[in-house]
DNA sequence: TGGCTGGGTGAAAGTATTTTCACCTATATG
DNA sequence: CATATAGGTGAAAATACTTTCACCCAGCCA
């Protein structure tokens, strides 16, 4: 269907896309020329027209800021417009089973997965997340207070190795049979947790240890109050 | 501090939003115009000159389609809504603006309503509630951190006037121009506050008080970690 | 009563933006 | 070689948009 573009079509059509995001409104002519070092609006145009032949963008004739993308989304705040369900996220029961070591990529789950699902905002999370690698957990101990979480807070997770995590960033963690959120970080190859209540010294553990299993990254925080 | 806006003036603040939510773009002088039925382009131009002073839009001059609007970009909670599904709530900016006191049923908002939205799993709401009644607001100070609630945090809240509230619950209250959490009592015909952090001492005060304008009880809680 | 503010009409002026025209330079291709 | 395609320069023409000017009207308030 469409046409490939060339090189310098691309660097058009990814500004566009970038200028659109962060203006929230499509660029002019000369706008797109200053960017590329395209001195002639005539040349800006033609690659514009190109552009359109080759399925892309859309022109609104003679319409100042007249170009608009194709492809889904013309909305630089919800992800990929399609479908409304997007962010019908995987629920898995917090806590009750020991924790185990992941053996591989292919890593087996501690819990079996239910098919509960839970409805979330998309602007409650990352701009460009995966929906796939996410689920959703309830916090089962209590302790972290400190950091704004309770016993019982719905916890959206971002499944990810304990490598890829962010430092500084709140994980959660299957500690022996208890769901916990820790504020973490990878040093010397270890993992370290940072008790949020200062009355705890930290705790630090062997990537392999079996009594810690670090699930990923908690990107937010929900709690049903009445 | 952004003043009230007039009726004619959040008509043309609520079409700028949908335009730009449906376009993509902002629209012209004279496409607002058509949509009001305003006949002069300057007609047009005054009210978005008075928008821009009260802050709540920006204005790129002499620009094409130059207008923007206020209210935090980045603030995922702050713009653009929409997103379908079961649990579309208004959205309410937070803070900003003075409390009133509420004078009867049909009471006057000290903030016009915006159409914002926010997508909300009903699991996390009780059983037979009114999405009606339901509005989004996000928490506008520190020193409920005793409560599990922080600056920034997303509140569901669900409109209602103080002698309608359950005893010891949360409610989200406008105090002067912050929007705080409390937990709430009416007792001796006066609504009583109970402080969060030990250090103060409970605050009470009069159901006609123009400083505490009680918005409605807190159902549930989010917060956006990454 | 006068003066202020919000909202408007209409038209003219001025700036921004797109489109078109004429012409140029590589590179690839039958 | 002839010709097509991608990508340009520069300038002029044609619109699209915003701003300004002059004037009007109604409601509110001191």
């Amino acid at each position: 269907m469409r046409d490939r573009l060339t090189e310098r079509q691309n660097q058009v059509y990814e500004f566009l896309r970038s200028y659109i995001r962060t203006n929230g409104k499509p660029p002019t002519i000369k706008e797109i020329g200053a960017q590329l070092g395209i001195k002639s609006t005539n040349g800006v145009h033609k690659m514009i027209v190109a552009l359109e032949k080759k399925g892309y963008i859309r022109r609104a004739r003679h319409e100042a800021r007249g170009i608009s993308l194709i492809g889904g989304e013309h909305d630089p705040f919800s992800d990929e417009g399609d479908v409304p369900g997007v962010a019908l996220l995987k629920m898995k029961e917090g806590a009750g089973r020991r924790a185990r070591s992941l053996t591989s990529e292919t890593a087996e789950y501690p819990l079996p997965r239910s098919r509960q699902q839970l409805l979330v905002d998309p602007k409650l999370l990352p701009e460009d997340i995966e929906m796939e690698a996410l689920l959703i957990v309830t916090a089962g101990d209590d302790g972290m207070s400190q950091i704004g979480i309770w016993k019982g807070d719905v916890l959206v997770v971002e499944e990810m190795d304990p490598f890829s995590v962010p430092p500084q960033a709140l994980v959660a963690v299957l500690l022996y049979d208890r769901l916990v959120v820790r504020r973490f970080e990878v040093a010397d190859r270890r993992l370290h947790f940072r008790s949020p209540d200062r009355t705890y010294t930290d705790e630090s553990a062997d990537p392999d240890d079996t009594d810690y299993f670090v699930i990923g990254q908690v990107l937010a925080v929900m709690r049903k109050l009445a």
